[in-house]
RNA sequence: GCCCAUGUAGCUCAGUCGGUAGAGCGCGUCCUUGGUAAGGACGAGGUCGGCGGUUCAAAUCCGCUCGUGGGCUCCA
């Protein structure tokens, strides 16, 4: 028997009665499985019937008459044989048969009963089902059986469940806090970016506030390159098929790009031949045709860059940056805000390196990535090294290529002292990688930074450089991007400060709040100054009262207000209320101020962190 | 792409049984000139996502389509 924490025996116990509640108002249902979850529990089912938000009533009704019955959970270990009759009995051979296959001979089989109820399961449960005091049905989602989509999909109904009703009631409020710093609301209402249905699913624009962040994001990694030697390029949006032919991306990845361009000549004499869509397709793919690509990754232009010169081992390491640009086809059921897109920026750079360069240089790029999230006090990630799945047929190159690629990944990132945790079949087609993984308000995950080693495109490219022994060598080289990109980065940035950000990334630095009319001037002259020395700062001259624009401040989360009545003015003075750095408040000279501000944008101070008094 | 849900003013939402629309916030004009989280009055904004159907009549019912949300699959 499996051991479970009592909360996951409730949630266990609680997908049990609701497979117990759905199969009588609906006896017909066939049962697939319902585990326990992180956060509560769910149930895959197979019904012709939709479960609708009022069937999803009615089953919560009856899973508390059943709660109610204080029904027994019992344990019942069988043969294979009996356990197949007890399957068939209950008329639930479409799946439960092939879930009791899965379990190996060695292993005991088991059933537990709680009233009318048998489902095949290891374990464990609450001793009766009134132990079951607080859960609640969330929604229905489709899920394929196996997670396999070219099976059947079934209804998988979600559900939490808690030791207490004050823990689930906690939980469901936290649920509607998390909605509130969700980047998808905090980014319309801050106006930072917008994303329109004329332009394009998963197209973001960038509006001016949230272009600053963005700007600011990009000059600090700058700043670190121009520090550790790279050099920074620029390239083009498309280029032609023939490059990512070489590459690989052209066609293996064909479904996750958008389609070719090609030119129209081309297309008018392919229809005047009777050229069909399939056709065509074979033709771009075996290259009869050409035509251009959108760029879906950097690496082939960057490479191209590489090869345009004779390069020497003392050139070594070469390392290239761009904020590149790449547009990929993603499902439309994966868009998700800023997080999944389908055009982003990379904060992108290739390293061209000798082998022996390997660990240095990896750990290098680990450096950097460390750096960034260390600034922006986002220490609540984790590091993943993804490696290749074994027997796939997904990836290009040869396995001691691959293994000496993992072996180095598998050294660097002991050297981060960070906890980290192998993935296998999450690398890239073309090498393994370490992915700093992060998790958005509704605990879903998000890869951030990465650094991959590649042998192969170097190897697709016949790239060399003359060594010490006036021989060609073949570098290897090194993907990696800190921010990974910066759409993603920027959602997952203002969850993090909830729109708080800090004062060098916030796009109204300071905000001047006149008492009245007759102070506008001495204000704009304030402003004046504090623009002069790079504070972006704005006037609020129209909210009314003090009280009303001190409120519009708060709430469009402006780090530094500066209060200017009679008083300062004749005093020269400002009263300062800050929300980022609190021992900035009270009545001070501006260039006090202004000093303070400064050393706070060079610092990258990170927010004093205190809850507003506001309710929405 | 698939399943379910959903789409009404810039935003958040109400709109009963089918009888051509409402609120709050925001926005505009005017009044108010104020001391640390909302001063007041008036006003302008909507082909009810789009197309088609049923009906004397559609925001409301039906079909298709586009977008969005939550999942599943995917994520070089």
């Amino acid at each position: 028997m499996k051991e479970m924490t009592p909360l996951e025996e409730i949630r266990h116990s609680s997908a049990h009665i609701l497979a117990a509640a759905v199969l009588r108002l609906y006896p017909e249902t066939k049962l697939d499985i319902g585990p326990p979850t992180d956060s509560g529990f769910y149930y895959d089912f197979d019904s012709s019937i939709p479960f609708t938000p009022e069937i999803l009533e009615k089953i919560e009704a009856e899973m508390k008459k059943i709660i109610k019955e204080n029904q027994r959970f019992e344990r019942i270990e069988v043969s294979r044989e009996e356990a197949k009759k007890i399957i068939s009995d209950m008329g639930q051979q479409t799946y439960k048969l092939g879930r009791l296959d899965d379990i190996p001979d060695e292993e005991s089989i088991s059933f537990y009963r709680n009233g009318e109820f048998h489902d095949l399961c290891a374990g464990s449960h609450v001793s009766y089902t009134k132990k079951v005091k607080a859960f609640k049905l969330l929604h229905v989602a489709g899920s394929y059986h196996r997670g396999d989509s070219n099976n059947k999909q079934l209804q998988r109904i979600y559900g939490t469940a808690f030791q207490t009703k004050d823990e689930l009631t906690e939980h469901l409020e936290r649920i509607e806090e998390a909605k509130k710093r969700d980047h998808r609301n905090i980014g319309r209402e801050m106006g930072l970016f917008h994303i329109d249905d004329m332009v394009g699913q998963g197209l973001v624009l960038w509006k001016p506030k949230g272009a600053i962040i963005r700007q600011e994001l990009e000059n600090f990694i700058s700043e670190e390159l121009n520090k550790q030697g790279y050099s920074q390029v620029f390239t083009p949006h498309v280029g032609k098929l023939d490059l990512y032919r070489t590459s690989g991306h052209f066609p293996y990845y064909q479904d996750s790009q958008y389609p070719p361009i090609i030119h129209r000549d081309c297309l008018t004499s392919l229809a005047q031949e009777g050229c069909t869509c399939s056709e065509l397709s074979n033709k771009l793919e075996e290259g009869e045709i050409d035509g251009y690509l959108l760029k879906p990754m950097n690496c082939p232009m960057h490479i191209r860059i590489f090869r345009s010169e004779q390069r020497s081992y003392r050139d070594l390491p070469i390392r290239l940056a761009e904020f590149g640009t790449v547009y990929r086809w993603e499902q439309s059921g994966e868009l998700n805000g800023m997080t999944r897109v389908r055009g982003f920026t990379q904060d992108d750079a290739h390293l061209f390196i000798r082998e022996e360069q390997l660990q240095e240089e990896i750990q290098g790029c680990l450096g950097l990535v460390k750096l960034v999230f260390s600034v922006l006090g986002m220490n609540d990630y984790r590091v993943r090294v993804s490696l290749r799945e074994p027997d796939s047929d997904k990836y290009v190159g040869e396995p001691e290529a691959w293994d000496k690629a993992e072996t180095a990944l598998r050294e660097a990132v002991k050297t981060l002292e960070v906890d980290y945790e192998e993935e296998l079949g999450e690398a890239a087609f073309y090498g393994p990688k370490i992915d700093f993984v992060v998790k958005d308000v509704i605990g879903r995950e998000w890869q951030l930074g990465t650094v991959q080693v590649d042998y192969n495109l170097p190897e697709r490219f016949d790239l060399s450089y003359v060594g010490s022994d006036n021989k060609d060598h073949r570098p290897v080289m090194i993907h990696r991007a800190p921010f990974g990109s910066m759409e993603r980065f920027c959602g997952v940035l203002i969850e993090h400060f909830a729109g708080n950000f800090p004062t060098w990334l916030a796009p109204e630095q300071v905000r001047i709040l006149p008492m009245n009319d007759d102070l506008i001037e001495h204000a704009e002259k304030l402003m004046g100054q504090l623009k002069q020395k790079g504070i972006r700062t704005s006037i609020d001259s129209l909210s009314g009262k003090l009280g009303a624009k001190i409120r519009k401040a708060e709430n469009d989360k402006i780090p530094h207000m500066l209060i200017i009545g009679k008083k300062e003015a004749e005093q020269e003075k400002v009263s300062v209320r800050s929300r980022a750095n609190p021992k900035l408040d009270g009545s001070r000279s501006l260039d006090e101020f202004s000093a303070a501000v400064t050393s706070e944008i060079k610092n990258k101070d990170l927010p004093f962190k205190r809850q507003s008094k506001a309710k929405d």
